[in-house]
DNA sequence: CTGTTAGCGCATTCAT
DNA sequence: ATGAATGCGCTAACAG
């Protein structure tokens, strides 16, 4: 597999390296005969243009990082999809930064990508410090949140309308005849979490139903506290108990409707479940859950695009880029099986 | 951030470009003193070598390539946790190929992997043809498939033992008692889906049972398949119908529950249900799902360290690289609600 | 429209 | 132990 170069494309067609790297390059000024010819050239004996020579004459490389936390990759894979489907038509490669711990993030930001090695970041749900990826993107690395409400962030970012999908929700409780609705929250740094609070309690004041905080409960990640939290939930006075959860999360949701049916109780006979993601599964939990759909596919195609549209529009330093585009796509309510009227 | 080169570090310390080079590789041959002040240099300045040009310079690169379906993500998830594990112990970073669609499956290997961009490839649970690979392997590219069952190919793999598995959860449905077990199978293209049928042919065999061709029903992928295979099922007479289901995946499993609570039966007391994959929402999906594990994230940690070994072992046509290593990893029977003794 | 000439940033001989 | 010279494969002015 000796590896032909553009010199041996050259030689072969009788013409000059650099008319042969202009005809790669689809630079309309060579004649349509000969480009075709090299082209053909190319074509029969399988010739590649290498990527590393490229990417060093260039000053450039035709790869986007993507930075994705280890912890997150159910949600991810959606993402990826999406993102993936718009790389694939372009003339750009995916490189793929996992940290599956967090010690080693800091490694990542300041050794690989200052290495020139990606032509623009997508960074995707994470909590980690963002000030090292807004001085990357100062100095010109364009940067694309996917799913990280960072509101304090001075990045472009693609997001989903957190508040408006918990507020959906509670609204949907509401409307089936529930008073008594509580929420499980997630992790309460991240600001998505932070907006879906928002959400619950002002669909809950519109309504006229005062704040009552026993029924706010912390969840987190781990299934176990949210067990804890639920059976909080369950232990109270009945003309005090809730009868319609809104978890932070479907994997909070599911650990919700575990607990309630292992205390005997039954979704959505005595207390209604809604979740947040839609996470594929969810279709398939019994009771089927009632969720608020994000379109995480449609958010990795829209951040995929953005930032393409970021990297060739060049350092554009206008003033349209100095207000960072912050894309928020909305959310929809899916109602299934794990939530019915009030008894 | 005008990105400091080799030269500037080699002005800035008063040495030469090829000594500063000489630390960056490790060579022994440098004095110790100066090299700490090189490195001291490189670090208060926040230097970092460019990837493509050395890159270009050693002929080869440091990034592995990684080929993903896009169909088979909820898979993919914990493999990618695997190779992430290993690889970012390495100096190595992912690329990521996913083909949403299969047409440009052949753009993929025979233009972007030809382009020297990685020095080996993962290649993820897929059907695509495999002589393309076979070939880039054999000029000189390390190549280590996932979850590939190609009996066939000149190829190292890591596989599961899917044979093993279905045999161990037919072996399970017996002990329950069942003597009309039904199997409904995946995509049998798939190779793992032959070895599947394998075991729960073998499995009946061997318990004296002989074998009912109406019991194995296609599945493939879709949940409407899936479906009419269940119904199919259901209709037998009552004393042929299967008290029991091995399903090919887990996925099919959850479509086969379905189809059997809406048809009035109840799962596991009419019929036990068995799946394969043990996807992170089994453990979710109400009755919990027993099936068979698959050790995805043991899978990728096995494949990336292969193929490290591989890349590092340099051409290596010893008489042991000649015999593709092929390793399968076992799996584990999760018995949990969906199966029970015969009624 | 096409060829000439210089690099891109680094690794790697060969000298010293 | 260190420096000078050369080339990796390609792009990008600038000529013609």
């Amino acid at each position: 597999m000796a590896r032909l170069t553009i010199r041996d494309i050259a030689r072969m067609s009788g013409l000059s390296k650099s008319t042969v790297s202009l005809v790669l390059n689809n630079s309309p000024r060579v004649d349509p005969a000969t480009r075709e010819r090299v082209l053909e050239l190319m074509r029969q004996h399988n010739y590649v243009p290498n990527y590393a020579a490229t990417a060093l004459a260039r000053g450039n490389t035709r790869l986007i990082g993507m930075i994705v936390p280890g912890l997150t990759w159910r949600l991810v894979a959606a993402i990826n999809y999406g993102v993936a489907s718009v790389v694939e038509g372009s003339e750009y490669e995916i490189i793929l930064y996992t940290s599956t711990n967090d010690r080693n993030y800091d490694r990542v930001i300041e050794r690989i990508l200052a290495s020139k090695l990606s032509a623009g970041l997508l960074v995707v749900t994470h909590n980690q410090p963002l000030e090292p990826l807004e001085k990357l993107h100062r100095d010109g690395l364009p940067v694309v949140l996917v799913d990280t409400l960072a509101t304090h962030a001075d990045l472009p970012a693609i997001v989903t309308d957190n508040y408006g999908g918990a507020h959906a929700a509670v609204r949907h409780l509401l409307e089936l005849g529930h008073r008594r609705i509580a929420c499980v929250e997630g992790l309460m740094e991240y600001p998505c979490c932070q907006e879906r609070t928002r959400g619950y309690t002002d669909a809950l004041a519109e309504a006229g139903i005062s704040h009552r905080p026993e029924l706010v409960q912390a969840g987190g990640f781990s299934a176990e506290t949210v067990a804890d939290s639920t059976r909080a939930l369950l232990s109270l006075p009945k003309r005090r108990r809730p009868t319609a959860v809104f978890a932070h999360s479907d994997i909070t949701a599911y650990a919700v409707m575990e607990t309630v049916e292992d205390s005997g109780l039954k979704v959505p006979d005595d207390i209604s479940v809604v979740g947040f993601d839609d996470l594929a599964s969810s279709e398939h939990v019994r009771p089927a859950l009632t969720t608020v759909r994000q379109p995480f596919e449609e958010m990795g195609r829209q951040a995929a695009e953005l930032l393409f549209a970021t990297i060739e529009g060049g350092p554009g330093e206008t003033e349209a880029s100095r207000q960072p585009p912050r894309l928020s796509l909305p959310t929809s309510l899916i109602v299934r099986d794990s939530t019915s009227t009030v008894a």
